[in-house]
DNA sequence: GAGCGGAGCGCTCATATGAGCAAAGGTCCG
DNA sequence: CGGACCTTTGCTCATATGAGCGCTCCGCTC
């Protein structure tokens, strides 16, 4: 069998990684000087035939996380490096962070999605004890998404030995006289009271586009998302669609949304935003860029694509 | 979320193989000494948090290969690392070394099971030209195995522009007088004569137990095996009990046994041995040790096995 | 509370490796 | 066939890292 190059690379990886020979070593064995031993390794590396990973279920990227607050004026970041199961990764360190969260959050006020159900199914029972869970966007109807949502909360709550509250309201009402009417219910006033001064918030985002779980409850159309982004829509929080610069794309649909106001979330303490996927890298500038939270936690692609993009961040300062 | 240890460690794994940062800067970054960052990392790749692999469809470990040359007098060794498909990858080798043999072996013996089976498989069309193969043990029936056995020996004939020469025999017969009758017929006879004259021999082992393919193939009882095991027998190589000195276990069995004697692959120019897994440590052993093969193609394992056994080694020299 | 043993630490000095440069070799084009 | 350009190589010197040692700290036992 001939000594191709490239058994040439393998072996010299084999005798290096393997082997722990030193790479004057290798090179007597071999017949070849240390100096191209060192560039035949630098291109196993590279080419990927010598694979270096740190497999850690919690593993985060510091000196990245470090940036991303730099850059954003965020009190801490968290980010998860790319693994098979990169989403599940950070629906688990977003459930450890909040599990570590100190003073614990008496009052947490939560949005809806895949990505809070998966926090919720990561969360140890017990990660604290008598917390307020409340909605902060509406959603209760019929569809099987919105079950999901109460189910979110119940979890959340129910693994803090504490309770959910509720938003008993769909999400975007038709008519604006109507959702002023169910905001004026004391029930449903109450619950957005209580929402309103969480403690802390737990969110994610949503993408502006037909995967919308807006969409998929019925409350928007494919042509209405259409719309809002020809107007510059990047992507929804709570509910609310943002442009990337943070700002209400339609005051009109924003207006006729039920649940806490985006100037509540910029104005909070400790807003945790969970966010991953390429899908989402836009908006999940919008969101760090403009003040929206405090704390991300994300992916790798994502906190890269956050450090390298050359839109303007104010965040908060 | 507090800095455990374990965080630590972590951390400056992430620093220096994914930011490729000195420990020096490591060191700075976390507020310890470059000397602890160092410890750190040791840990790190001990305790299997840092993983390093090398990928590649035809690493062999050329080191361990030499030693196996040198402690059992082989001509050859091929050792594939430990991988998710650890047989197939043995067999893609030993496929490999038959393919780049030079000269090209007019005739060549083979032996039937699993493995061979396999190496047919990985074989490429066109890998020679011209081989004629023999088949050097029994085994033809009606049984499914059997079956194989032609169709490995065809296999491997038709992918060299060749043809294949069955045994036309039972692998052992039940009478003595029978199995010289069968070896006088002109037919046998003559594929004998064939079989001894190979210019290169290919063949695996049997393992002493129940998953015998003699077992399985109705020649032996599991009663006959547990016998033969309670006599010193470690495994079968073309179809003939060997101990763990190689020598025969039963010479009233080996001589109802029609095939190619131990002599013979003894005495051969090339005798190419493959052979993975643990249940095979045993018989691997007693052939490289009694000089049956000049050449073992085999797994890491294995290969750490016949390096650090105590067992006394007079091989081929 | 004291003493002993083991583990972990920081350090010095030696060794291993990398960066950058100059030279050599190879390929392509006129 | 020769020149120009690009790639690869070996080397020097600087930097990074490891081995081994002495010291300190911690935990356990008497």
């Amino acid at each position: 069998m001939s000594d191709a190059p490239e058994m040439l690379m393998v072996r010299a990886a084999q005798l290096y990684y393997d082997d722990s020979k030193t790479q004057d070593e290798i090179g007597s064995l071999l017949g070849i000087t240390r100096w191209k031993v060192g560039r035949l390794l630098i291109q196993a590396r590279e080419s990927g035939v010598v694979r270096i990973e740190i497999v850690h279920p919690r593993a985060r990227r510091v000196g990245v996380e470090r940036q991303l607050c730099e850059r954003y004026g965020l009190s801490d970041a968290v980010v998860i490096p790319a693994s098979d199961d990169t989403p599940g990764r950070v629906a688990g360190a977003a459930a450890e962070y909040l599990a570590a969260m100190r003073p614990v959050p008496r009052t947490l006020g939560i949005s809806w999605g895949r990505t809070l159900s998966d926090i919720a199914d990561h969360l140890s029972a017990g990660w604290a004890t008598g917390v307020t869970v409340v909605q902060i966007n509406g959603g209760v109807s019929l569809n099987k998404r919105t079950s999901t949502a109460a189910a979110t909360a119940v979890t959340i709550a129910h693994k803090a030995d504490g309770h959910a509250i509720l938003l008993p309201s769909p999400a975007i009402l038709e008519q604006l006289e109507t959702k002023r009417a169910i905001e004026g219910d004391r029930t449903v006033a109450t619950v957005l009271e209580l929402a309103g001064a969480a403690s802390a918030y737990l969110y994610s985002a949503g993408v502006a586009d037909e995967s919308s779980v807006l969409v998929d409850s019925g409350y928007l159309t494919t042509d209405d998302v259409a719309r809002l982004v020809a107007h510059g829509a990047v992507g929804d929080v709570v509910g609310r669609y943002i442009a990337a610069d943070g700002s209400t794309v339609d005051p009109q649909l924003d207006e006729r949304t039920v649940g806490l106001g985006l100037d509540a979330l910029r104005a909070a303490d400790t807003a945790i935003f969970v966010v991953a996927g390429e899908a989402k890298h836009a908006v999940a500038q919008a969101v760090v860029a403009s003040g929206l939270c405090t704390v991300v936690v994300t992916d790798e692609a994502t906190a890269e694509y956050l450090l390298t993009t050359t839109a303007p961040a104010e965040g908060r300062r």
